[in-house]
DNA sequence: ACGTTTCTTGACCGTTTAGTCCGAATAAGG
DNA sequence: CCTTATTCGGACTAAACGGTCAAGAAACGT
C-alpha cells in the first residue's frame, strides 16, 4: 500500500559516500549534496535524517563492506602471501578505477573528523581494531605455514600493513597518478619476503 | 613609529596551523580560529587578510619549513641509511610529542582540499615532486656507495619513501599510540636492507 | 605634547547554512 | 474509488557564517 520509493536507497548511499569524499564533510553543502544525491530536500530528510545521520550512514556502510571484504581476502585463501597480497592488489585496483575510487575518500573525511568527533572516532578505531587482529592472526598461520620469516615481530607487521592498506587511499586521494599506488603496493609486499 | 605588534605574527601562524589541523579548513569558523589564535579579530583581518589568506601562509610556511629540513637531512648526511632513517625518526618523534604534533595536522586539512582547490593542489604537489626527486638522487648516492642493493628501482622506492613519509602524518591523525607509529618506521625502514 | 600605529570591542552587513513546513502531484494496494 | 506512501518544489525560519566599519584606548617614535 502507498507508492513505492523510486530510488534505489543503497545507489544514493554511495553517492553520498562520493559526494562527502570530495568536499569533506563540512565542506560539503547540503545544495552539493543534493545535487550529487539526484533526490529532493525532503526526501533526504524523510530517509536518511539530516546531514550528519547519512554521513554516518555512508560511512558505516562502506566501511563494514570493505572490512568484511578484507577479512574474506585474508581468511580464505590458504597462501596467506597471496591472501595479503590481493588485500593491496585489490584495493589498488579499485583506486585506480575512475567510478569505483570516488567512494573510497568518504574514508577520508571520516578520519578528517576522527579528533573532534568522537562517534566517527569510536567506529572506525574498532574497525581499525578489528582488522588488526585479522592481520595478526594471518601472519602468525603464515609463521606456522612457513611463510612468514620466524624473525618477524608479527604484531608490528601486522599494525604496518593494516595502517599501509589504509593510507593508500590518502595517497589515492592526494595523486591520481597510477604509478605512485603501484610503487607503494610493491614495495610494502616486498616486505613479505624478509 | 607608532605602537609595535603586541602578538608574535609567526607564533600565531603555528597557533592557526593547530587550528585548522584539529577542525578542518572549513569546519573551522572563525570564532574558533579567533579563540585558538587568541587575538582580535580586526587584528586578523589587518595582519593576515581573510580565513583562507591566513590558511594559505600557514599552510606554506609549515610545508616549506618541513621539506626544508627533510632536504637538509638528506644531503648532509654522509651515509644515505643514516640521512633516510633520521628523516623518519625524526619525523616520528615530532608526532608523539604532544605539543609538536598538533600544527603537523594542518598538512591533512590542506590535503583534503586537493581535489577542489586547485591553488592548493598545485602548491602541494610541486612540493611533493620536489621532495621525490631529492629521496632520488639521494637513493641514486647511496647505490654509488654501495649502500643501496643494486636491484632496488630507485625511482619507485623514492615514490615510497616520499609518500611514507607524508603517510607518517595521516596516521598520526587516526591515532595517538605511539606504538602506532614506531612500528610503521620501523617497518618501513627495513626496506633500505633489501 | 603630538602624530602614528596597533589593539580591543561591539555593532553591523549580506549571504549561506541546515532544517522545517506545506501543498500538489503521483503511484501503489485494497 | 479511496487510502496510504512517496515525490517534488517552493517558501520559510532561525542561526551561523565570513567579512567590514567605527570608535576609543594604549603604546610607540619624534
Amino acid at each position: 500500500m502507498g507508492r513505492n520509493k523510486e530510488f534505489d536507497t543503497k545507489l544514493v548511499l554511495h553517492k553520498a559516500m562520493e559526494v562527502f569524499g570530495h568536499y569533506g564533510y563540512e565542506g560539503t553543502s547540503l545544495k552539493q549534496l543534493l545535487d550529487g544525491l539526484g533526490i529532493a530536500r525532503q526526501s533526504l530528510y524523510d530517509t536518511y535524517g539530516t546531514k550528519r545521520d547519512l554521513f554516518i550512514s555512508a560511512l558505516k556502510h562502506y566501511v563494514t563492506a570493505k572490512s568484511d571484504d578484507v577479512i574474506s581476502y585474508l581468511t580464505t585463501s590458504n597462501s596467506v602471501k597471496q591472501g595479503i597480497s590481493d588485500v593491496f592488489y585489490e584495493g589498488a585496483s579499485v583506486l585506480k578505477d575512475e567510478n569505483r575510487r570516488k567512494e573510497c575518500f568518504i574514508l577520508y573525511s571520516a578520519f578528517d573528523r576522527m579528533p573532534h568527533d568522537t562517534e566517527v572516532a569510536e567506529f572506525l578505531t574498532k574497525d581499525l581494531k578489528r582488522l588488526e587482529d585479522v592481520f595478526y592472526e594471518t601472519l602468525v598461520r603464515g609463521q606456522k605455514q612457513g611463510e612468514i620469516n620466524q624473525r618477524q615481530e608479527l604484531r608490528a607487521f601486522a599494525r604496518y600493513l593494516n595502517y599501509s592498506r589504509h593510507s593508500m587511499t590518502q595517497l589515492a586521494k592526494i595523486t591520481n597518478d597510477p604509478k605512485v599506488l603501484d610503487d607503494y603496493v610493491k614495495v610494502t609486499l616486498s616486505n613479505l619476503d624478509n
